[in-house]
RNA sequence: GUGGCCUUAGCUCAAUGGCAGAGCAUCGGAUUGUGGCUCCGAAGGUUACGGGUUCGACCCCCGUAGGCCACCCCA
Protein backbone atom coordinates (compact mmCIF):
# COMPACT_ATOMS: atom_id res chain seq x y z
CA UNK A 1 0.00 0.00 0.00
CA UNK A 2 2.82 2.97 0.99
CA UNK A 3 3.96 4.36 -2.40
CA UNK A 4 7.31 3.23 -1.64
CA UNK A 5 8.68 0.31 -0.22
CA UNK A 6 12.35 -1.65 -0.18
CA UNK A 7 13.27 -3.52 -3.40
CA UNK A 8 12.33 -6.99 -3.63
CA UNK A 9 14.86 -9.23 -1.73
CA UNK A 10 15.94 -6.54 0.57
CA UNK A 11 14.50 -5.41 3.77
CA UNK A 12 15.16 -2.81 6.23
CA UNK A 13 16.90 -3.48 9.66
CA UNK A 14 14.90 -1.68 12.39
CA UNK A 15 16.44 -0.92 15.30
CA UNK A 16 15.97 -4.41 17.25
CA UNK A 17 17.09 -6.10 14.06
CA UNK A 18 19.74 -3.77 13.36
CA UNK A 19 21.17 -4.53 17.07
CA UNK A 20 21.41 -8.31 16.64
CA UNK A 21 23.60 -7.38 13.04
CA UNK A 22 25.56 -5.24 15.37
CA UNK A 23 26.54 -7.87 17.65
CA UNK A 24 27.11 -10.77 15.31
CA UNK A 25 29.82 -8.24 12.95
CA UNK A 26 31.52 -6.74 16.35
CA UNK A 27 31.65 -10.93 17.56
CA UNK A 28 32.84 -12.17 14.41
CA UNK A 29 35.37 -9.08 14.10
CA UNK A 30 36.70 -9.45 17.70
CA UNK A 31 37.37 -12.84 17.09
CA UNK A 32 39.24 -12.86 13.84
CA UNK A 33 41.02 -10.24 15.26
CA UNK A 34 41.79 -12.38 18.29
CA UNK A 35 43.08 -15.32 15.81
CA UNK A 36 45.38 -12.79 13.81
CA UNK A 37 43.08 -11.23 11.39
CA UNK A 38 42.58 -7.71 10.24
CA UNK A 39 40.13 -5.58 9.02
CA UNK A 40 39.92 -4.59 5.59
CA UNK A 41 37.06 -3.03 3.43
CA UNK A 42 36.58 -3.03 -0.05
CA UNK A 43 34.18 -1.84 -2.47
CA UNK A 44 30.68 -3.11 -2.83
CA UNK A 45 31.58 -3.54 -6.34
CA UNK A 46 33.93 -4.26 -8.96
CA UNK A 47 34.68 -4.92 -12.82
CA UNK A 48 32.49 -7.78 -13.56
CA UNK A 49 35.74 -9.82 -14.93
CA UNK A 50 36.71 -10.20 -11.31
CA UNK A 51 34.10 -12.05 -11.02
CA UNK A 52 33.98 -13.57 -13.85
CA UNK A 53 37.45 -14.29 -14.27
CA UNK A 54 37.52 -15.65 -10.09
CA UNK A 55 34.41 -17.10 -9.28
CA UNK A 56 33.97 -19.16 -12.87
CA UNK A 57 31.68 -17.55 -15.61
CA UNK A 58 29.56 -20.96 -15.55
CA UNK A 59 28.68 -21.02 -12.27
CA UNK A 60 24.81 -19.79 -11.39
CA UNK A 61 26.09 -17.26 -9.43
CA UNK A 62 27.89 -15.00 -12.36
CA UNK A 63 25.63 -16.71 -15.13
CA UNK A 64 22.29 -16.01 -13.64
CA UNK A 65 22.87 -14.04 -10.26
CA UNK A 66 25.22 -11.39 -10.46
CA UNK A 67 23.43 -7.94 -10.00
CA UNK A 68 24.74 -5.99 -13.22
CA UNK A 69 25.49 -2.33 -13.19
CA UNK A 70 23.88 -0.75 -16.29
CA UNK A 71 26.93 1.13 -18.02
CA UNK A 72 26.13 4.69 -18.27
CA UNK A 73 28.18 4.88 -21.45
CA UNK A 74 29.40 3.07 -24.09
CA UNK A 75 33.15 2.97 -22.92
CA UNK A 76 32.04 2.63 -19.09
CA UNK A 77 34.10 -0.33 -17.48
CA UNK A 78 31.20 -3.32 -16.67
CA UNK A 79 30.60 -3.00 -13.03
CA UNK A 80 28.83 -6.17 -10.83
CA UNK A 81 27.74 -5.80 -7.27
CA UNK A 82 29.86 -8.06 -5.08
CA UNK A 83 28.02 -11.70 -4.75
CA UNK A 84 30.81 -12.73 -2.45
CA UNK A 85 33.73 -11.11 -0.73
CA UNK A 86 36.81 -13.10 -1.75
CA UNK A 87 37.21 -12.21 -5.19
CA UNK A 88 37.37 -8.77 -4.29
CA UNK A 89 39.87 -9.10 -1.88
CA UNK A 90 42.48 -12.00 -3.62
CA UNK A 91 41.63 -8.48 -6.35
CA UNK A 92 43.14 -5.90 -3.56
CA UNK A 93 45.76 -8.40 -2.39
CA UNK A 94 47.34 -8.58 -5.98
CA UNK A 95 46.95 -4.97 -6.45
CA UNK A 96 48.59 -3.34 -3.54
CA UNK A 97 51.08 -6.18 -3.91
CA UNK A 98 50.58 -7.88 -0.42
CA UNK A 99 52.75 -11.05 -1.51
CA UNK A 100 55.36 -8.52 -0.30
CA UNK A 101 53.53 -7.99 3.39
CA UNK A 102 54.50 -10.87 5.82
CA UNK A 103 52.82 -14.09 4.32
CA UNK A 104 50.20 -15.47 5.40
CA UNK A 105 48.12 -12.18 5.17
CA UNK A 106 45.14 -12.43 7.19
CA UNK A 107 42.27 -10.23 6.22
CA UNK A 108 38.61 -10.16 7.85
CA UNK A 109 35.72 -8.31 6.64
CA UNK A 110 31.77 -7.74 6.94
CA UNK A 111 29.48 -6.25 5.10
CA UNK A 112 26.35 -6.87 2.61
CA UNK A 113 27.01 -8.87 -0.84
CA UNK A 114 24.15 -8.80 -3.70
CA UNK A 115 22.92 -11.83 -6.08
CA UNK A 116 19.88 -11.40 -8.19
CA UNK A 117 17.97 -14.35 -7.16
CA UNK A 118 14.55 -15.51 -6.30
CA UNK A 119 14.19 -14.23 -2.68
CA UNK A 120 12.76 -16.32 0.30
CA UNK A 121 13.46 -16.63 3.54
CA UNK A 122 16.81 -16.01 4.24
CA UNK A 123 17.45 -15.77 1.08
CA UNK A 124 17.75 -12.32 -0.14
CA UNK A 125 19.17 -9.92 -3.04
CA UNK A 126 21.20 -8.05 -0.15
CA UNK A 127 22.49 -10.19 2.36
CA UNK A 128 26.01 -9.76 5.06
CA UNK A 129 28.48 -11.88 5.34
CA UNK A 130 31.52 -12.33 7.90
CA UNK A 131 34.11 -13.42 6.11
CA UNK A 132 37.66 -14.25 6.67
CA UNK A 133 40.66 -14.85 3.95
CA UNK A 134 43.97 -16.19 4.77
CA UNK A 135 46.68 -15.88 1.85
CA UNK A 136 49.74 -17.26 1.63
CA UNK A 137 49.16 -20.20 3.60
CA UNK A 138 49.00 -23.33 1.99
CA UNK A 139 47.51 -25.42 4.74
CA UNK A 140 46.83 -27.96 6.12
CA UNK A 141 46.82 -26.85 9.68
CA UNK A 142 45.50 -23.07 8.65
CA UNK A 143 42.73 -25.18 7.13
CA UNK A 144 41.94 -26.41 10.42
CA UNK A 145 42.10 -23.17 12.03
CA UNK A 146 40.09 -21.20 9.93
CA UNK A 147 37.46 -23.97 10.78
CA UNK A 148 37.67 -23.76 13.62
CA UNK A 149 37.02 -20.39 13.81
CA UNK A 150 34.07 -20.47 12.07
CA UNK A 151 32.84 -22.97 14.43
CA UNK A 152 33.66 -20.91 17.24
CA UNK A 153 32.26 -18.03 15.59
CA UNK A 154 28.42 -19.89 15.69
CA UNK A 155 29.00 -20.74 19.48
CA UNK A 156 30.12 -17.71 20.84
CA UNK A 157 27.24 -15.74 19.05
CA UNK A 158 24.52 -18.48 20.18
CA UNK A 159 23.84 -20.62 17.70
CA UNK A 160 23.06 -24.15 18.66
CA UNK A 161 23.64 -27.56 17.26
CA UNK A 162 26.04 -26.54 14.23
CA UNK A 163 27.54 -29.21 12.20
CA UNK A 164 30.58 -29.16 10.06
CA UNK A 165 30.78 -30.82 6.65
CA UNK A 166 34.09 -31.28 5.08
CA UNK A 167 35.45 -32.43 1.94
CA UNK A 168 38.76 -32.00 -0.58
CA UNK A 169 37.64 -31.90 -4.04
CA UNK A 170 41.44 -32.11 -5.32
CA UNK A 171 43.25 -29.69 -7.25
CA UNK A 172 44.25 -29.26 -11.03
CA UNK A 173 46.45 -32.93 -10.86
CA UNK A 174 43.64 -34.97 -9.77
CA UNK A 175 40.36 -32.94 -10.10
CA UNK A 176 40.62 -33.58 -13.99
CA UNK A 177 40.35 -36.90 -13.78
CA UNK A 178 38.29 -37.36 -11.32
CA UNK A 179 35.55 -35.23 -13.50
CA UNK A 180 36.31 -37.29 -16.63
CA UNK A 181 35.55 -40.51 -14.47
CA UNK A 182 32.66 -38.68 -13.19
CA UNK A 183 31.39 -37.70 -16.55
CA UNK A 184 31.68 -41.28 -17.39
CA UNK A 185 29.95 -42.89 -14.38
CA UNK A 186 26.68 -40.12 -15.62
CA UNK A 187 27.13 -40.99 -19.80
CA UNK A 188 26.31 -44.77 -18.70
CA UNK A 189 23.33 -43.54 -16.74
CA UNK A 190 22.25 -41.07 -19.23
CA UNK A 191 18.38 -42.75 -19.03
CA UNK A 192 18.04 -41.60 -15.40
CA UNK A 193 19.19 -38.61 -15.73
CA UNK A 194 16.68 -35.52 -15.66
CA UNK A 195 16.82 -33.02 -18.48
CA UNK A 196 18.72 -30.21 -16.19
CA UNK A 197 21.27 -32.80 -15.18
CA UNK A 198 21.80 -34.00 -18.37
CA UNK A 199 22.26 -30.17 -19.33
CA UNK A 200 25.00 -29.40 -16.70
CA UNK A 201 27.02 -32.85 -16.94
CA UNK A 202 29.35 -31.51 -20.08
CA UNK A 203 29.37 -27.41 -18.32
CA UNK A 204 29.47 -28.15 -14.50
CA UNK A 205 29.88 -32.26 -13.85
CA UNK A 206 30.65 -32.00 -10.22
CA UNK A 207 27.21 -29.82 -9.65
CA UNK A 208 25.46 -32.98 -10.42
CA UNK A 209 27.03 -34.74 -7.30
CA UNK A 210 24.85 -32.29 -4.64
CA UNK A 211 21.82 -32.57 -6.89
CA UNK A 212 18.45 -33.58 -4.22
CA UNK A 213 16.20 -34.82 -7.05
CA UNK A 214 15.20 -38.59 -5.53
CA UNK A 215 16.79 -40.48 -9.27
CA UNK A 216 20.01 -38.39 -8.28
CA UNK A 217 20.42 -39.29 -4.63
CA UNK A 218 20.17 -42.99 -5.47
CA UNK A 219 22.33 -42.62 -8.78
CA UNK A 220 25.12 -40.51 -6.64
CA UNK A 221 25.48 -43.18 -3.82
CA UNK A 222 26.98 -45.70 -6.19
CA UNK A 223 29.26 -42.77 -8.12
CA UNK A 224 33.43 -42.15 -7.76
CA UNK A 225 34.30 -40.42 -4.97
CA UNK A 226 36.57 -37.65 -5.02
CA UNK A 227 38.32 -38.98 -1.77
CA UNK A 228 38.98 -42.03 -3.80
CA UNK A 229 40.36 -40.32 -6.39
CA UNK A 230 42.70 -37.57 -4.89
CA UNK A 231 46.07 -37.52 -6.00
CA UNK A 232 48.98 -38.31 -3.60
CA UNK A 233 49.35 -34.79 -2.47
CA UNK A 234 46.26 -33.77 -2.05
CA UNK A 235 45.19 -36.79 0.11
CA UNK A 236 48.06 -36.11 2.36
CA UNK A 237 46.57 -32.54 2.74
CA UNK A 238 43.36 -33.93 3.26
CA UNK A 239 44.50 -36.14 6.14
CA UNK A 240 46.16 -33.95 7.92
CA UNK A 241 43.46 -31.57 8.11
CA UNK A 242 41.73 -34.23 9.32
CA UNK A 243 44.37 -34.98 12.31
CA UNK A 244 44.39 -30.94 12.96
CA UNK A 245 40.98 -31.00 13.49
CA UNK A 246 40.66 -33.81 15.27
CA UNK A 247 43.29 -32.43 17.54
CA UNK A 248 41.37 -29.00 18.05
CA UNK A 249 38.57 -30.96 19.15
CA UNK A 250 36.15 -30.09 16.24
CA UNK A 251 33.43 -32.55 15.56
CA UNK A 252 33.07 -32.84 11.59
CA UNK A 253 31.86 -35.34 8.86
CA UNK A 254 33.57 -36.12 5.72
CA UNK A 255 30.41 -35.14 3.04
CA UNK A 256 31.67 -36.54 -0.35
CA UNK A 257 29.21 -34.95 -2.02
CA UNK A 258 29.92 -31.20 -0.91
CA UNK A 259 31.37 -29.71 -4.06
CA UNK A 260 30.91 -25.60 -3.67
CA UNK A 261 29.53 -23.21 -6.39
CA UNK A 262 32.44 -21.28 -6.61
CA UNK A 263 35.09 -22.57 -9.42
CA UNK A 264 37.94 -20.90 -7.33
CA UNK A 265 38.13 -23.62 -4.81
CA UNK A 266 40.61 -26.79 -4.79
CA UNK A 267 41.12 -29.28 -2.05
CA UNK A 268 39.63 -28.35 1.40
CA UNK A 269 35.94 -27.16 1.50
CA UNK A 270 33.78 -27.22 4.24
CA UNK A 271 29.77 -25.88 4.81
CA UNK A 272 28.13 -25.40 7.68
CA UNK A 273 24.40 -26.49 8.81
CA UNK A 274 21.84 -26.40 11.37
CA UNK A 275 21.86 -30.26 12.14
CA UNK A 276 18.95 -31.50 10.71
CA UNK A 277 18.89 -29.46 7.72
CA UNK A 278 21.75 -30.51 5.81
CA UNK A 279 19.52 -31.45 2.98
CA UNK A 280 17.76 -28.60 2.84
CA UNK A 281 19.71 -25.33 1.14
CA UNK A 282 20.42 -23.11 3.71
CA UNK A 283 23.77 -23.49 4.47
CA UNK A 284 25.00 -20.93 7.49
CA UNK A 285 28.15 -20.79 6.01
CA UNK A 286 31.04 -22.11 3.88
CA UNK A 287 34.48 -21.98 2.53
CA UNK A 288 37.04 -23.34 1.27
CA UNK A 289 41.17 -23.45 -0.47
CA UNK A 290 41.59 -21.24 -3.36
CA UNK A 291 45.24 -22.20 -4.91
CA UNK A 292 44.49 -20.79 -8.12
CA UNK A 293 42.66 -17.87 -7.32
CA UNK A 294 45.82 -14.96 -6.58
CA UNK A 295 47.21 -16.18 -9.53
CA UNK A 296 43.77 -15.93 -12.00
CA UNK A 297 43.54 -12.58 -10.83
CA UNK A 298 46.57 -11.34 -12.07
CA UNK A 299 49.08 -12.30 -9.44
CA UNK A 300 51.85 -14.93 -8.92
CA UNK A 301 51.03 -18.33 -7.54
CA UNK A 302 49.73 -18.15 -4.11
CA UNK A 303 47.67 -20.65 -1.91
CA UNK A 304 44.60 -19.20 0.40
CA UNK A 305 42.03 -20.13 2.02
CA UNK A 306 38.40 -18.59 4.03
CA UNK A 307 34.76 -18.57 4.68
CA UNK A 308 31.44 -16.47 4.60
CA UNK A 309 29.05 -16.54 6.92
CA UNK A 310 25.31 -15.65 6.06
CA UNK A 311 24.79 -12.98 9.27
CA UNK A 312 21.41 -13.00 7.79
CA UNK A 313 20.84 -16.96 7.76
CA UNK A 314 22.77 -16.79 11.74
CA UNK A 315 19.81 -13.91 12.43
CA UNK A 316 16.95 -16.12 11.66
CA UNK A 317 18.29 -19.62 13.22
CA UNK A 318 18.92 -17.52 16.52
CA UNK A 319 15.01 -16.50 16.48
CA UNK A 320 13.94 -20.00 15.40
CA UNK A 321 16.00 -21.40 18.74
CA UNK A 322 14.58 -18.75 20.53
CA UNK A 323 17.93 -17.15 21.61
CA UNK A 324 16.70 -13.93 23.53
CA UNK A 325 18.32 -10.67 21.53
CA UNK A 326 19.73 -8.02 23.32
CA UNK A 327 17.36 -5.88 25.33
CA UNK A 328 17.13 -2.11 24.03
CA UNK A 329 18.84 -0.02 26.63
CA UNK A 330 16.91 3.31 27.05
CA UNK A 331 18.14 6.14 28.69
CA UNK A 332 19.73 6.49 31.73
CA UNK A 333 17.57 9.58 31.86
CA UNK A 334 14.99 11.78 30.70
CA UNK A 335 14.59 15.61 31.15
CA UNK A 336 10.84 16.24 32.58
CA UNK A 337 9.48 19.39 33.52
CA UNK A 338 6.25 20.92 35.27
CA UNK A 339 5.99 23.39 32.45
CA UNK A 340 4.88 21.87 29.56
CA UNK A 341 6.09 24.63 27.72
CA UNK A 342 9.22 25.59 29.10
CA UNK A 343 11.26 24.06 26.24
CA UNK A 344 14.20 25.99 26.60
CA UNK A 345 15.05 24.77 30.32
CA UNK A 346 14.60 21.00 29.39
CA UNK A 347 16.97 20.84 26.70
CA UNK A 348 19.49 23.12 28.22
CA UNK A 349 19.23 21.17 30.83
CA UNK A 350 20.17 17.46 28.32
CA UNK A 351 22.64 19.56 26.62
CA UNK A 352 24.83 20.01 29.40
CA UNK A 353 24.28 16.55 30.95
CA UNK A 354 25.35 15.24 27.30
CA UNK A 355 28.04 17.45 27.16
CA UNK A 356 29.01 15.29 30.47
CA UNK A 357 29.39 12.00 28.63
CA UNK A 358 25.70 11.14 30.11
CA UNK A 359 22.89 9.46 27.91
CA UNK A 360 19.86 11.07 28.76
CA UNK A 361 16.61 12.79 26.41
CA UNK A 362 14.95 15.56 26.66
CA UNK A 363 11.11 15.24 26.59
CA UNK A 364 10.54 18.05 24.15
CA UNK A 365 6.76 17.62 23.83
CA UNK A 366 4.57 20.40 25.40
CA UNK A 367 2.50 17.94 27.37
CA UNK A 368 1.80 17.58 31.09
CA UNK A 369 3.87 16.17 33.63
CA UNK A 370 2.39 13.22 33.82
CA UNK A 371 2.65 12.16 30.39
CA UNK A 372 6.19 12.92 29.89
CA UNK A 373 6.71 10.93 32.89
CA UNK A 374 4.82 8.15 31.24
CA UNK A 375 6.76 8.11 28.32
CA UNK A 376 9.82 7.85 29.68
CA UNK A 377 9.08 4.87 31.62
CA UNK A 378 7.86 2.91 28.66
CA UNK A 379 10.97 4.50 26.94
CA UNK A 380 13.20 2.09 29.48
CA UNK A 381 14.86 5.41 31.29
CA UNK A 382 16.57 4.87 34.51
CA UNK A 383 15.93 8.09 35.79
CA UNK A 384 13.33 11.33 35.12
CA UNK A 385 14.91 14.74 36.21
CA UNK A 386 11.88 16.87 36.98
CA UNK A 387 12.28 20.37 36.92
CA UNK A 388 9.96 22.45 38.64
CA UNK A 389 9.73 25.60 41.23
CA UNK A 390 12.94 24.46 43.15
CA UNK A 391 14.57 25.45 39.97
CA UNK A 392 14.60 29.03 41.26
CA UNK A 393 16.79 27.81 44.43
CA UNK A 394 19.08 25.54 41.80
CA UNK A 395 17.37 22.18 42.30
CA UNK A 396 15.57 19.43 40.87
CA UNK A 397 13.60 16.43 41.43
CA UNK A 398 15.56 13.21 40.76
CA UNK A 399 13.24 10.32 39.69
CA UNK A 400 14.52 6.43 40.10
CA UNK A 401 11.59 5.13 37.47
CA UNK A 402 12.37 1.43 38.42
CA UNK A 403 12.38 2.00 42.19
CA UNK A 404 9.44 4.64 42.39
CA UNK A 405 11.82 6.41 44.77
CA UNK A 406 12.80 10.61 44.39
CA UNK A 407 15.20 12.59 45.79
CA UNK A 408 16.07 16.37 45.65
CA UNK A 409 19.34 17.14 43.96
CA UNK A 410 21.18 20.61 43.34
CA UNK A 411 21.62 21.16 39.82
CA UNK A 412 25.18 22.07 39.92
CA UNK A 413 25.51 18.22 41.16
CA UNK A 414 23.56 16.77 38.78
CA UNK A 415 25.57 15.26 36.40
CA UNK A 416 27.95 13.67 39.25
CA UNK A 417 24.76 12.09 40.57
CA UNK A 418 23.55 10.31 37.44
CA UNK A 419 27.25 8.88 36.93
CA UNK A 420 27.84 7.85 40.18
CA UNK A 421 24.12 5.95 39.89
CA UNK A 422 24.99 4.70 36.28
CA UNK A 423 28.00 3.69 37.55
CA UNK A 424 26.73 1.71 40.53
CA UNK A 425 23.55 0.21 38.22
CA UNK A 426 26.39 -1.41 35.76
CA UNK A 427 28.14 -2.67 38.76
CA UNK A 428 25.60 -4.39 40.70
C1' G B 1 14.74 -19.03 -13.96
C1' U B 2 10.13 -23.11 -12.87
C1' G B 3 5.68 -24.50 -9.99
C1' G B 4 2.37 -23.60 -5.76
C1' C B 5 0.12 -20.77 -1.54
C1' C B 6 -0.73 -15.97 0.37
C1' U B 7 -1.62 -10.18 0.61
C1' U B 8 -7.73 -6.21 4.82
C1' A B 9 -5.29 -0.12 9.86
C1' G B 10 1.71 0.37 12.23
C1' C B 11 1.17 -5.22 14.17
C1' U B 12 -2.04 -9.79 14.84
C1' C B 13 -6.54 -10.89 12.64
C1' A B 14 -12.38 -10.59 11.64
C1' A B 15 -16.31 -9.24 7.98
C1' U B 16 -22.94 -14.90 3.67
C1' G B 17 -21.55 -11.03 -3.33
C1' G B 18 -25.24 -5.97 0.19
C1' C B 19 -22.91 0.10 5.76
C1' A B 20 -14.98 -2.26 6.11
C1' G B 21 -14.42 -4.00 12.09
C1' A B 22 -11.78 -5.77 16.84
C1' G B 23 -7.47 -6.33 20.03
C1' C B 24 -2.62 -4.38 20.66
C1' A B 25 0.28 -0.08 19.44
C1' U B 26 -0.05 5.58 18.58
C1' C B 27 -2.13 10.42 20.09
C1' G B 28 -5.42 13.17 23.46
C1' G B 29 -8.59 13.62 27.98
C1' A B 30 -10.17 12.06 33.24
C1' U B 31 -10.01 20.43 36.90
C1' U B 32 -3.22 23.51 39.09
C1' G B 33 3.65 19.42 39.87
C1' U B 34 4.52 12.96 39.48
C1' G B 35 4.72 7.20 35.15
C1' G B 36 3.26 1.78 35.04
C1' C B 37 -3.24 0.18 36.55
C1' U B 38 -8.17 1.77 35.06
C1' C B 39 -11.90 4.60 32.33
C1' C B 40 -13.28 7.88 28.09
C1' G B 41 -12.13 9.62 23.30
C1' A B 42 -9.45 10.58 18.60
C1' A B 43 -6.75 9.37 14.58
C1' G B 44 -5.46 5.56 11.44
C1' G B 45 -8.10 2.16 4.88
C1' U B 46 -7.84 3.65 -2.89
C1' U B 47 -9.25 -4.01 1.34
C1' A B 48 -1.20 -4.51 -2.47
C1' C B 49 -1.87 -2.35 -7.66
C1' G B 50 -4.59 -2.48 -12.57
C1' G B 51 -8.48 -4.45 -15.30
C1' G B 52 -13.02 -7.58 -15.80
C1' U B 53 -17.91 -10.00 -14.31
C1' U B 54 -22.25 -8.02 -11.48
C1' C B 55 -27.74 -3.73 -9.92
C1' G B 56 -23.80 -4.18 -6.27
C1' A B 57 -16.95 -6.98 -5.31
C1' C B 58 -12.51 -7.39 0.58
C1' C B 59 -15.28 -11.74 -1.42
C1' C B 60 -15.75 -14.32 -8.23
C1' C B 61 -12.22 -14.04 -12.90
C1' C B 62 -7.55 -12.18 -15.44
C1' G B 63 -2.97 -9.57 -15.13
C1' U B 64 1.04 -7.11 -12.27
C1' A B 65 3.87 -6.39 -7.78
C1' G B 66 5.48 -8.18 -3.14
C1' G B 67 6.00 -12.11 0.63
C1' C B 68 6.35 -17.25 1.70
C1' C B 69 7.02 -22.68 0.30
C1' A B 70 9.15 -26.39 -2.92
C1' C B 71 12.72 -26.54 -6.95
C1' C B 72 17.30 -24.26 -8.87
C1' C B 73 21.31 -22.37 -6.25
C1' C B 74 23.81 -20.56 -2.35
C1' A B 75 25.00 -17.35 2.53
Amino acid sequence: MPAFRAPRGTRDLLPEDRAVFDRLASTGTALAVRYGYRPIETPMFEQSAVFERGIGSVTDVVEKELFRIAPRSEEAEAWALRPEPTAGIVRAYVQHGMQTWPQPVKLTFTGPMFRYDRPQAGRYRQFWQFDVEAIGDPGPAVDAEIIELGLRFYGEVGVRDVQVLVNSIGDPACRPAYIDALRDFYRGHLDVLPPTERDRLERNALRLLDSKDPAMVELNASAPRITDRLCEACAAHFASVQVHLTALGVPFRIEPGLVRGLDYYTRTAFEFYVAGREGQQQALGGGGRYDGLVELLGGKPTPGIGFGLGLDRVALVLAEQGTEPPAAEGPLAVIVGADPEDTVTRLKVATDLRAARLRVRADLGRRKLGRQLEAAGRDGAHFAVILGDELAQGQVQVRDLLAGTQRTVGIDDLARELARAEASHHHG
